[in-house]
RNA sequence: GCCCUCGUGGUGAAAUUGGUAGACACAAAGGACUUAAAAUCCUUGCCGCUUGCGGAGUGCCAGUUCGAGUCUGGCCGAGGGCACCA
């Protein structure tokens, strides 16, 4: 029999594709429109499995959307600017720019092998000056609204990078690329005012339906919106210092309280400089670092002052005031009031200084004398031990009421505090967005004028191996305007800010006056289906939200809110690992099965331990290379084969003998094509069309209900049911109309999953004209005859067969008639029958 | 510690949303074809009784129900997120 030629075949549909422009989309607002988004990749040189099955899940969607209709934007692009362009740059001694841009070219030829629907003329890239341009307009639009500032900060300092990094970028207290253990370090850095807008990004999050709960959870604790009470400690007469204020969330704790507690970078700290015991307490407490694990383990440490504050509620309680390594000053007011019955940290510090324990909240009403121990008690209860606010139901009744106390004294005020910070968008490197900034030689900045953009960044070939690139561009640098002497700003912006807006730039990607048309995005936009990974679950998605905040803010020319109205995040794909007999990691290309056990390939008397499977990686050697799997396999068995073991939310197991499977199965699939058209040119008289006509229904009916759930793995096995049916049925002597009717529609539904070889076989049966989703006929799908489960007091006991809608009496008595069933029930009262309609009937005895 | 998610064969997984548990696939064992191998196809898959049938069975223990993988409570385990957050 005829083999199948994928090389050919996909080669030839690829061009034919990319001839036609098939794919390429245009504003059409008589059609309903459909915005399929995969996270763009960074091009670091080659596509892995992961963007392979990414990018195949949005595929299949895109494809599938088009056909029902919609006019479907599905676009690609770089998101080009990143540290590894100029890592590479200066390992290879070679530019940044010709780094990505070569690898972008290989990538884009990689990611053509798979057969996607991209509209390739909308492709952009975050590098290109017609890109960051129109990045640099919207910091100075975002600057004319305030939202952008300057402040001196300390930042996580990489001493191997150079570099500043976000929290998120260290990991256990290093760098999240360098591994360089990271310092603190005060410097001048732009920001993006992010937390004005904390309450509608928490909020809002309400409005997206299609998100995973588990992604809107983790922004809602990132956020972390908590309601409290700023509280007044008066501080004892006799010194400079007369209040401090804390945040608490416990302000019904209050009569607990036996300790204040302050960061040591409070502004009190400064009446401290000179005592050589405190700058050695601080010195100890920045070692630790900032907010890492370790730190987390890290002893309570205190500074004891000579300070004593006054209990607000009552003059007579006087507690002191120490420095803690356990404050943080960028979370609240960087002071606390320590209660320690009530708080397992404060209660390790009292105990350590020897403070009193004083519990306030008992659980129990009657019990007035309890007690805390080793554990602090955090649950609810009623106040005791607090004058007048004994007795009060705790939290609900307590936490207002004495904040009604405290406002009422003028002590205290009500006050809502986010656990999100501003996003620090400065970045001491070459290979990213210029900030359109100019400073003056008073050190003032200034915005570069509208007209001047895109600030180029300057071409550097060799960069050198530390310190801020641009800084020592210094003929680029320095800049007059109108005779005045400026120097330019030389940060470039976080790449985080190149992914908060490519989105919208995909829809007017060559428009040159601005970012986007509102023409164009308020049509397009939102995304109706984002796709990528969990590993942006928090940032990314964030940032891109507060970006729309931010150009909506005082603009009402946006009719959309939330950019992604729909997110699906896909797992990872993992394989098996190996390792030698001396332990070192073996690639599976080094590796050959015998009898069922895994040898070196080089030396096969080596069994090679086979260790669990992991997520791909380099260090572990567990990766596959998409590009070789593709020539070897086809793009049609390695999109079946990602598709088809998992579903896509969860993690896929790579292995060899699965690919093969597909691919056998794709070679069935001809075989089933070339069965189909022996029969048709048979030109049968006889018919019997409705078994044919009914599976063909149920089959698109299943499809399309997967395709819908995103049960993709799902539709696979659909398929493989559907030819070990249809290689069985088609000796039934169908009609030739009978079978190319069929024969097409399910051609049709399974195009999204491999498009090549559908679109080959109906190339086959002579169809050109443009294809669109079949409906299915919901009263063909229904059997006439059916199965109905015969239950005995709820065991399983057989099952009959019955015509479609038969009632109870004539289902009982196919029943008592079946030599199997009867003797079950012999002469025994049947106390009751449940039937559910051509399901299920349950007699119990 | 807190929050979230998930526990189904040797493995990846299905299950009309409370109604035949294990679809579909991988791996394994046995068989057919073949001189042989590859390829292909078929069968098997827990426990009893030599067929057929019966029993157990979706992490564990209870509960609701005619009926529970699915719902409720408790426990155990795995994964992910967050964290001196006041």
């Amino acid at each position: 029999m005829e083999r199948y030629n994928f090389k050919s075949i996909e080669e030839k549909w690829q061009k034919l594709w990319d001839k036609k422009k098939l794919f390429q989309t245009n504003l059409d607002k008589t059609k309903k429109k459909f915005y399929c988004l995969e996270m763009f990749p960074y091009p670091s040189g080659k596509i892995h499995m992961g963007h392979v099955r990414n990018y195949t899940i949005g595929d299949v969607l895109a494809r599938y959307k088009s056909l029902q209709g919609y006019n479907v934007l599905h676009p690609m692009g770089w998101d080009s600017f990143g540290m590894p362009a100029e890592n590479a740059a200066r390992q290879n001694n070679l530019s940044p720019k010709k780094w990505t841009e070569e690898n972008i070219s290989n990538m884009k030829s990689q990611l053509k092998l798979l057969g996607l629907s991209i509209d390739w003329d909308r492709e952009i890239s975050t590098c290109s000056p017609e890109y960051y341009k129109h990045q640099q307009e919207f910091f100075l639009e975002l600057y004319d609204k305030g939202l952008v500032y300057r402040k001196e900060q300390y930042v996580n300092w990489d001493p191997v990078d150079n570099t500043v990094l976000a929290n998120e970028q260290v990991i256990d207290g290093k760098g999240w690329r360098s591994g360089a253990p990271v310092e603190r370090k005060k410097l001048n850095q732009w920001f993006f005012n992010i937390t004005h807008f904390a309450e509608e990004l928490l909020e809002s999050l309400n409005s997206l339906e299609e998100w995973p709960n588990k992604v809107k959870i983790m922004q809602k604790n990132w956020i972390g919106k908590s309601f409290g009470c700023e509280v007044k400690f008066k501080i004892e007469t006799g010194n400079p210092i007369e209040e401090i204020k804390c945040f608490t969330t416990r302000p019904d704790t209050l009569f607990g309280s036996s300790f204040l507690a302050l960061s040591v970078d409070h502004p009190l700290s400064k009446h401290f400089v000179n005592d050589q015991n405190f700058l050695e307490f601080k010195k100890k407490c920045n070692e630790t670092g900032t907010t890492e694990e370790s730190l987390a383990n890290a002893e309570k440490i205190g500074f004891k002052t000579e300070l004593t504050a006054i209990n607000p509620l009552d003059q007579n309680i006087k507690i002191p005031v120490y420095f803690a390594n356990f404050v943080l000053m960028d979370y609240g007011l960087g002071a606390v009031f320590g209660c320690p019955a009530h708080d397992q940290r404060d209660l390790d510090f009292a105990k350590k200084y020897k403070l009193q324990v004083l519990p306030v909240v008992t659980p129990e009403k009657d019990n007035q004398n309890f007690q805390v121990q080793d554990e602090a008690y955090t649950g609810p209860g009623y106040i005791f031990n607090s004058s007048f606010l004994n007795g009060l139901q705790c939290p609900d009744e307590s936490i207002i009421k004495t904040i009604e106390h405290l406002e009422k004294i003028n002590f205290g005020e009500k006050k809502i505090n986010f656990r999100l910070k501003d996003w620090g968008i400065s970045r001491q490197r070459y290979w990213g967005c210029p900030i359109p900034i100019i400073y003056d030689e008073n050190n003032n900045p200034k915005k570069i004028p509208k007209n001047m953009l895109p600030v180029m960044l300057p071409d550097i070939n060799k960069l050198k191996t530390s310190g801020n690139p641009l800084d020592n561009e210094i003929e680029w640098k320095n800049i007059i305007i109108d005779g005045k002497k400026y120097y330019r700003e030389t940060d470039t912006l976080d790449t985080f800010v190149d992914s908060s807006w490519y989105f919208l730039r995909f829809c007017s990607p060559k428009k040159k006056e601005y970012g986007f048309n509102y023409e164009d995005i308020n049509y397009w936009m939102p995304v109706d289906q984002y796709i990528g990974g969990v590993e942006h679950a928090i940032l990314h998605l964030l940032y891109s939200r507060f970006f729309m905040n931010a150009l909506a803010h005082k603009n009402n020319k946006f009719k959309f809110k939330e950019p992604f109205k729909g997110l699906f995040t896909q797992g990872m794909v993992c394989h098996e690992t190996y390792k030698d007999q001396s332990g070192n990691w073996v690639s599976p290309d080094e590796i050959v099965n015998i009898d069922g056990k895994k040898y070196l390939k080089n030396d096969n008397s080596h069994l090679v331990k086979v260790g669990p499977s992991e997520s791909m990686s380099k260090s572990k050697k567990n990766t596959i290379d998409p590009e070789n799997i593709i020539k070897d396999f086809g793009a049609d068995s390695v999109r079946l084969f990602i598709l088809s073991d998992s579903p896509p939310e969860k993690d896929v197991q790579w292995s060899i003998e699965g690919i093969s499977a597909s691919f056998k199965f794709i070679q069935k699939l001809w075989n089933l094509n070339i069965r189909f058209h022996e029969e048709i040119k048979k030109n049968h008289d006889e018919d019997s069309s409705d078994k044919l006509n009914r599976f063909t229904n149920k089959f698109i009916k299943k499809v399309e209900e997967n395709l819908n759930s995103f049960s993709y793995n799902v539709i696979v096995a659909n398929l493989y049911e559907a030819y070990a049916y249809l290689i069985k049925d088609l000796n039934n002597n169908y009609k030739s109309n009978t079978l190319k009717e069929n024969y097409k529609k399910i051609l049709t539904v399974i195009t999204p999953i491999i498009p090549h070889f559908a679109n080959e076989c109906l190339e086959t049966l002579s169809i050109n004209e443009t294809l669109s989703w079949p409906d299915y006929d919901s009263k063909l799908i229904e059997e006439n005859e059916i199965a109905i489960v015969i239950q005995i007091n709820g065991k399983k006991r057989g099952l009959v067969k019955a015509k479609r809608g038969i009632n109870e009496n004539n289902l009982y008595d196919i029943i008592i008639k079946d030599e199997k069933l009867k003797k079950y029930i012999k002469e025994q009262k049947i106390k009751k029958k449940i039937y559910i309609e051509n399901r299920i009937m349950n007699i119990i005895i």
